[in-house]
DNA sequence: GGATAATCGAGACGGTACGTCGCGTCTTCAT
DNA sequence: ATGAAGACGCGACGTACCGTCTCGATTATCC
């Protein structure tokens, strides 16, 4: 990362991260306001006060800004429930953690915003830098959390110990996804205990 | 229904359903050829011989008209995997026909079209008729035939009766679905035993 | 005429002469209300609660309808301004009686119909017999009026004999025309005396 | 006005006066090939090679693009006809003068162009700030050089001076394009000849 | 009186052009 | 020499009418 910045530097005069904010900030309000499908360069540029020139030199397309965007305060870290310390404190067990986890990722993913992120990242038909760090920010850092959860449980003799983890995180993360995409039925906090009452049994030793 | 149906007809010359196949067919071409993103209203009716305003008369927007195009020909069904007399001629128990099925399911949505289908499904935001129909053409009908296996599967003894049997569903075909759209990990056969094996565990007696 | 009714006599049923009427009827208010540029064959058929292909079986094209409509109940005839014993009795020179006349036509002109059958006369760019008929109905049947009061008025020796008719009718009347569509100056009864006043001093003995 | 055009100026791009020229050509072109009937935006933009957007940025519709286009260089002037040197050189009265004028007048609008010319000015319904400029050009600039032709007669003493000199300049050219219009007689250099001779009898002491 | 046939209202058809919107690029001026 | 402003070429949008056609129903003449 910082090596890129430093590759960046010296030519010229520097972007201005005002114009970048500015921009990032109208293309956030307005995927707020109509939906990602009415966000369009000109709404953007024209709401944050910029030439179009300007946001094309940032990003190359609306969805490049609109995950840019989301990114910078889409759902904020779900934060460290995976605290060393923190688990000891208030008794919970590695999978009462996930189960906790879980609840955690479903409000943020429920919210409309979530559903647009969500969406965003299935509609996505390319293999950009964004793109895998898009889905990054949002999926696989949450699912990194759960795998950590997972983990820990082998290594506490909670679950038996040759679980298909990655498999399992499939399971349990793309129940979520499906339920958010399809909409056949509620994506709420019970969806959270019962993913992981079903998935236990499946995982006890 | 019957007076509306009666009431529409005799006035006027009837829709042609030439027009409307020519339409679906160049849809469906136009999908396979350039993908999704580049189907557009004005290409299909040129393709298809056909004045714009009688695609519009048939759908509102090439979402639509992609989602009909595809379900006339799509991947099709995956044949029933239940019959009665199947499985014993097979010698096959539920869960190897649930394992069986999972495969064919991800024979198909590993294909270009299946992945298409399945970023449309992720992608609408609407809930209209075609919409629905869309989702409960590819993916509804094959979860019902995994519950329809699973239900079998409990009466016949092979899994625990008490089983969350949507939960399970959402977290078998979840998994295939996420790996789909996020594209993490490859979407093969040797998926389909993995869930089937570590679900199963779950799902013991 | 008859002959050609009889001709097209056959088996099957009989125009309706009522849809014709019921078209110009519609036709005519149309222009009324929104002008001539607004007029479409949609409208009027739908308006006049008729088939679009009645309204083609009848007349090729819009400005057809339109010149059918306005010749049915257009400014009307000015009535016999001529009349052997009519002149007399009012005591009218027939230099008078053409200044009378003029008067006539410019106030029918005048109207937002006059004006929009001026236009339609002057934008024809064809020479169909509808065409023929319009003018004729409307231009050439007022010049021929004025044609049989100079005729006249030469022969009773209120105007020189070797006067050059056609083309004094064509100054008087095109005057009148000229100020119609040009609308530089404005079109009223003064401008009748005017023209009359001036084409007499050339026209005298 | 001067503050408006400098308000308007120094920001964006100024507009590409090259496309206004390739436009106003394209429709030149395609109104002599066709007609003014044939004449489409579409039509313009693809032979001017610029999109529709820009034709519509320039003119809001066909008519006045027609009008601008055929303004560039329709008819061209008839030049000085009264030169203050000119007439005493060709020992030609101001009537004389006149008469040649008139001549020159119905050179130009017997063309094809020249008809097209009139027939808009007849069916332009508007009183748009282009559709005055349009009749300006073509035909009151031509009224206007008869009108000084008439002031000057007077001032010479070759006609009355009481004459009502715009009643008799729209007879005079009226009468021309009452023939243009209407079809009904031949519009030759006759009736140059024609005209003035009439019209000269009513204007002689 | 029944068959035949042209017309009727209705409205979908293949088209053309409309006028608009947004794209991504470019050109200019002010800072 | 950057950045806003905005025009540019382009292409698709969704709509309005065009003039034609295909329906079922109607209304006349002819056999």
């Amino acid at each position: 990362m910082k090596l890129q910045e430093q590759e960046r530097r010296g030519r010229g005069r520097p972007r201005s991260d005002q114009a970048r904010r500015a921009i990032l900030r109208a293309a956030r309000e307005l995927i707020r306001e109509n939906g990602l499908a009415a966000l369009t360069m000109e709404g953007i540029a024209a709401k944050a006060g910029v030439g179009k020139p300007t946001v094309y030199r940032w990003w190359p397309d609306r969805h490049a800004v609109a995950m840019a965007a989301l990114m910078e305060d889409g759902p904020s870290e779900s934060g460290p429930t995976l605290g060393e310390g923190r688990i000891p404190r208030r008794r919970l067990s590695t999978i009462q953690s996930l189960e906790q986890h879980l609840k955690k990722v479903i409000e943020v993913f429920a919210q409309p915003v979530g559903r647009t992120v969500a969406r965003m990242i299935a509609a996505a038909d390319d293999d950009s830098e964004l793109s895998k760090a898009f889905r990054n920010h949002f999926i696989v850092a949450r699912r990194e959390e759960g795998r950590a959860l997972l983990l820990r449980a082998i290594e506490l003799g909670e679950i038996r110990a040759d679980l298909d983890v990655e498999t399992a995180l499939d399971m349990i993360y793309g129940a979520l996804f499906f339920r958010l995409l399809l909409g056949h039925a509620p994506l709420n906090e019970a969806l959270a205990r019962q993913i992981v009452s079903e998935a236990l049994r499946g995982m006890r030793l």
